[in-house]
DNA sequence: AAATCGGGGCC
DNA sequence: GGCCCAGATTT
C-alpha cells in the first residue's frame, strides 16, 4: 500500500471531521500532558469534566507542583488509576525544579519522568513540540493492524514495537500533531472496536483488512483470566454524634492511601442476614462490639482484576468507642477525604437518608443465591 | 511476559 | 456478564 497516500487521506479527514475538545484548544505543553495522563485507559466523553476542573485547579506547572497531594487526589477521585495523578505530580515538580518548569522536549527526558511511558511522551511532544515521534495507543495498534492485517496478538510488547516502528516511519515531519491525533480519532469514531464504520471511512481504500472482509475480528488479542472475587461486608459505624468510622487503605497496592469505610471479609456476602450478622460479630467483638447489627443491601463493584460483593452492615456505637485503624469523621471531614468510587456510592447514600435501610443497588429485591 | 492498578459505557 | 478504553509500572 501507499503510506503517503494514506497519511494524505487520513489528514484531510481529520481537518473536517476532527472533534472540538478542551485539550486542543492550544498546544500548551501542560495542558497536553495532563489530558494525555487523564486519557490512559479512559474515554474521553469521561475525562473531559475532570479535565476542565482539574485545569482550573492547577492551570500551570507551578500551581500543580506547589499543591498538596491530597488536594490533587481529591481532584482526581472518581477517575481510576490514583497512581496516575501522584506520579504526574511528582513528575511536574521534577520539570519545575530540574527544567524551569519548561515541560522538555525530548523523548528521553520525557520518558524519564514518573508515568510518562513510550506513548505519553510520543503524544506530548508531536502535539505541543510537532517532534515526528510515534504514539501508539489502542485506538492506533487497532487501526494499524487492520490496515496491515496484523494478525499476532496485539498485547504483545513485540507487536507494539512493529507497529510503533512503522508509524514512526510514516509520521509527517511537518503534522506530526495532526497524524498522531487523526489516527486516534479515527480509532475512536470510525475504525471502532466493535463494527467498524467501513462505509464511512476515509482509508477504507488503503485498508488491507477491509479487502479480505477480516476487519471484524481483528485486532486480535489474547483472552484475560477471569477476575478474583472477595466478600465483604462494609460497615457503616455510627456514633452518637453523627460521625462514621472510615479509615484510609494502606501505601501500597489497590486503592492506596484512599479512605473507606472499615470491610471485614465474609465467606459470602449474598448469605442471609442471621449469617451476615453471626460473622461480622465475630469479628466486632474484638472491639467490644456487640451492639445489634442491622444487615443492609448488595453492592458490587467489579476492578479489571478484581470483582467484590459487598453486603452494607449498619450499627450504632456509644460515644467514645475506637477500634480498628478506623477514626470517626462528621461530613466535613469526609467531605476533604478521598474515597474509592463504591464508597462514595455508599456514603451518598447514607447522607442522603441515614435513617433508611440500605436498599440493593439498584432497588432490586435482594436475591439470595451465589453469584 | 504476566500481573497490577479504576471506573464507566457499551453490548 | 465480558470487553474496551489517548497505558505505566512492578514483579
Amino acid at each position: 500500500m501507499d503510506s503517503q497516500l494514506f497519511v494524505r487521506d487520513l489528514l484531510a479527514w481529520y481537518e473536517t471531521d476532527k472533534r472540538d475538545l478542551p485539550w486542543r484548544k492550544d498546544a500548551d505543553p501542560y495542558r497536553v500532558w495532563v489530558s494525555e495522563v487523564m486519557l490512559q485507559q479512559t474515554r474521553v466523553d469521561t475525562v473531559i469534566p475532570y479535565f476542565e476542573r482539574f485545569m482550573d485547579l492547577f492551570p500551570t506547572v507551578a500551581a500543580l507542583a506547589n499543591a498538596s497531594e491530597g488536594d490533587v487526589v481529591k481532584a482526581w477521585e472518581g477517575l481510576g488509576y490514583y497512581s496516575r495523578v501522584r506520579n504526574l505530580q511528582q513528575a511536574v515538580r521534577e520539570v519545575s525544579e530540574r527544567y524551569n518548569g519548561i515541560v522538555p522536549d525530548s523523548f528521553e527526558a520525557m520518558t524519564s519522568l514518573r508515568g510518562v511511558g513510550p506513548y505519553t511522551a510520543g503524544a506530548v511532544l508531536s502535539i505541543a513540540y510537532g517532534k515526528p515521534l510515534a504514539a501508539v495507543d489502542g485506538n492506533v495498534l487497532r487501526v494499524i493492524s487492520r490496515l496491515h492485517k496484523i494478525e499476532e496478538d496485539i498485547a504483545k510488547p513485540a507487536t507494539k514495537k512493529q507497529v510503533e516502528a512503522y508509524v514512526s516511519r510514516i509520521v509527517p515531519h511537518d503534522q506530526a500533531s495532526a497524524f498522531n491525533q487523526a489516527l486516534m480519532e479515527l480509532g475512536a469514531l470510525v475504525c471502532t472496536a466493535r463494527t467498524p464504520r467501513c462505509e464511512s471511512c476515509p482509508v477504507a481504500r488503503h485498508c488491507v483488512a477491509r479487502a479480505a472482509g477480516c476487519q471484524a475480528r481483528l485486532p486480535v488479542k489474547a483472552a484475560k483470566k477471569p477476575a478474583r472475587r472477595e466478600h465483604y461486608a462494609v460497615l457503616l459505624l455510627r456514633r452518637q454524634d453523627g460521625s462514621l468510622a472510615v479509615l484510609q487503605r494502606p501505601d501500597k497496592g489497590l486503592l492506596r492511601g484512599l479512605w473507606q469505610l472499615p470491610m471485614v471479609a465474609v465467606e459470602d456476602a449474598v448469605a442471609s442476614p442471621d449469617e451476615i450478622r453471626q460473622q461480622v460479630q465475630g469479628c466486632l467483638a474484638d472491639y467490644g462490639i456487640a451492639e445489634s447489627l442491622e444487615v443492609g443491601g448488595v453492592y458490587t463493584h467489579a476492578f479489571t482484576h478484581l470483582h467484590w460483593t459487598l453486603r452494607v452492615v449498619r450499627t450504632d456505637l456509644l460515644d467514645g468507642a475506637t477500634g480498628g485503624d478506623w477514626i470517626f469523621s462528621d461530613a466535613m471531614d469526609r467531605a476533604q477525604m478521598t474515597f474509592g468510587r463504591i464508597f462514595q456510592i455508599i456514603l451518598q447514600q447514607w447522607a442522603s437518608d441515614p435513617e433508611s435501610r440500605p436498599e440493593r443497588k439498584g432497588g432490586e429485591q435482594l436475591a439470595l443465591f451465589h453469584d
